[in-house]
DNA sequence: TTAAATGTTCTTTTT
DNA sequence: GAACATTTAA
């Protein structure tokens, strides 16, 4: 199976790929087929270097790259690429926390809160700790937190260093935070970064089980890799020391989400024997893109210069349009896609309009459905964010662990049962007074033996009717693969009946039904097993993730998630002062944000 | 005390 | 147009 793949690579690339013993930083720049690089140096090390596949992990900045590269290692290598680890930086981590967490004293049944989770949790911590969510917005609060996490500093450490006013509330509600995901097993995103973090740290054996897997790691999109992402990367190849990024600095994009550029800068001190191998040739775009790509980056202060060309084709000038407003813009665009779909020179699927914010998505999805054009959406209201998607999740996951405190007061009126909010706050106050889940809290209330409480005897019966209903659900769970878990869910809590009265009903139902078939391919897995990965499955799901390349539609698409994807023809839309760049990038004051 | 109805505020990019 | 806050009816 030494066939010739790699003839079909350019010098540089083939260099690339073949050094693969000690520390390379690969620059690669855009289009210069750095996925290609990597796929075929996992399979040059399997091939010609005669390395297990098992020995080999690769992380990525989206579950789509992963699957991408397995799908283009299967014919290589067979069936052998899947004992391949090749994932994102968090689902890598997780498997880690899967297998080891018990060092930390994790729950290997730990659930993966989201955002909406992590802000919930932080609106819960902010009441605990007495604090006026008006006078502190939560949102701001959880990125201080998720910003020192991702920086490896936990509630201790940030604790220790707090230096103001603002710190020092924070880490108030920082260490409730942290409280109620433990009591409510659950990470976070950050967590699952800090918590590998902690375990290959502070467990030697742990940490040695991973450097004696992996004689190979590598890392895609290093430039928006953040402190914690590089140093796990950094201890899993202490041993092997053949750790090979592959990043570019122009390329950075996601600083906001604590991203680190001098990730680049530390893998040349920590490394200083590191090969340095740049992908100058670009494969991707014409000369006339290139260099209008080329004219506006270089204006940027801060950068070292790459000289990037391409022997494509000049290919057509970059045309500008003005429109009065984003209707017309959106008609404008949609009638130019048309016309040249009419002239059978391109299919729809060619095409993509990308902008800088999700809700510059409507007018182009009402313009697609006036015109009769089919459209693919990637993001925006995010299917798995869904009211009803939530909320039966947030079922299952209190059928897995009955103290996911966040979980429970999502749905515990959901549909409405006559648990309202002074039932709930007086079952929360309870709860924090015993230092017990709220879970619990509503068992010795309903059973009573807790009597310390202030609640009539209708919130009493709907309590417990709400506990039964729980219960039956968990003594059924094992039992039941995970659809027919799903279908008992939303039969047993009236959740059904209650969508019925939506108004938007049928979508709704219909969504609920996505959502079961997508658990499908967890329904052979053993019943509790099987629950818990198809929990984190939709945990760490991204929306480019649902993309489908090769449908016969038009693509509508943020810049940040077009990152890697190609299409032959693109309009960039809203390029207006305020929205491209941001005004909020504009207002920060830092010239670096704006560069960005 | 809860549930429904009405009013108000806010809105970058996301694993 | 969704999330949140406040008012009103039951």
């Amino acid at each position: 199976m030494t066939t010739n793949f790699l003839d079909q690579l350019n010098p540089a690339q083939r260099e690339s790929v073949e050094s693969v013993d000690g520390p390379v930083l690969i620059v690669a720049g855009p289009g210069s087929g750095k996925t290609r690089v990597i796929t075929n140096r996992i399979a040059y090390l399997v091939l010609h270097q005669k390395v297990s596949p098992y020995n080999i992990g690769a992380v990525t900045f989206t579950n789509k790259a992963s699957r991408e590269m397995k799908d283009r290692l299967v014919p290589l290598l067979g069936t052998e690429a899947k004992i391949l680890t090749v994932g994102t930086f968090h689902s890598f981590c997780s498997m880690i926390l899967r297998r080891s967490g018990q060092y930390l004293g994790l729950s290997n049944n730990f659930v993966i809160y989201d955002d909406d989770d992590q802000i919930s949790a932080v609106k819960q911590s902010m009441k605990d700790v007495d604090i006026d969510p008006k006078q502190f917005n939560p949102r701001t609060v959880l990125s201080t937190i998720s910003n020192s996490k991702s920086q490896l500093v936990n509630y201790e450490g940030f604790n220790s260093q707090k230096s103001n006013y603002y710190e020092e509330v924070v880490s108030k509600i920082f260490e409730r935070y942290e409280e109620i995901l433990s009591q409510s097993s659950a990470l976070d995103f950050d967590d699952l970064l800090l918590k590998t973090h902690q375990l290959l740290t502070e467990f030697q054996d742990a940490a040695k089980i991973y450097q004696t897997k992996f004689h190979y790691f590598m890392v895609d999109e290093f430039q928006d890799t953040n402190i914690a992402q590089y140093s796990i990367a950094k201890i899993i190849s202490e041993t092997s020391r053949n750790l090979c990024v592959v990043g570019d600095p122009d390329q950075s994009i996601y600083s906001w989400r604590n991203a680190d550029i001098r990730n680049i800068l530390s893998f040349q001190s920590d490394f200083p024997e590191a090969k340095i191998l740049p992908l100058e040739q670009n494969y991707r775009s014409s000369q006339n893109i290139l260099d209008a790509a080329k004219n506006i980056i270089t204006k940027n202060q801060q950068r070292v210069d790459k000289n990037l060309w391409t022997s494509n084709d000049k290919g057509s000038l970059i045309s500008i349009d003005e429109a009065y407003d984003e209707e017309e813009e959106a008609r404008k665009v949609i009638k130019e896609i048309q016309g040249l779909v009419d002239n059978d020179e391109y299919s729809l699927s060619d095409f993509a309009v990308m902008y800088r914010v999700n809700a510059q998505s409507r007018s182009f999805e009402m313009a697609c459905q006036r015109f009769g054009v089919p459209y693919q959406i990637v993001g925006g209201v995010k299917f798995y964010h869904r009211r009803e998607i939530k909320d039966i999740t947030s079922y299952l996951r209190l059928i897995l662990n009955s103290e996911d405190d966040i979980s429970l007061s999502r749905i515990v009126n959901v549909p409405p049962r006559g648990i309202g909010q002074r039932t709930l706050s007086e079952v929360s106050r309870i709860a924090r007074q015993n230092n017990k889940s709220l879970y619990e809290s509503i068992i010795s209330i309903t059973s009573g033996n807790n009597t310390s409480h202030q609640l009539g005897n209708r919130a009493i019966n709907s309590l417990n009717q709400f506990i039964s209903c729980i219960d039956q659900l968990k003594n059924s769970a094992g039992n039941l693969d995970i659809m027919q878990l799903i279908d008992l869910t939303v039969l047993e809590t009236g959740y059904r009946k209650y969508l019925e009265t939506d108004e938007n009903s049928e979508e709704r139902m219909e969504n609920v039904q996505e959502y079961r078939n997508s658990s499908r391919e967890y329904s052979s897995v053993p019943a509790l097993e099987g629950l818990v990965g198809f929990l984190e499955g939709i945990s760490l799901i991204s929306d480019i993730d649902t993309f489908e390349e090769g449908i016969d539609s038009i693509t509508l698409i943020t810049l940040h998630q077009s990152k890697g994807l190609e299409f032959p023809i693109v309009f960039i839309t809203g390029m207006e002062e305020g929205l491209l760049p941001h005004i909020r990038s504009l207002d920060s004051g830092s010239p670096e944000e704006l560069e960005e």
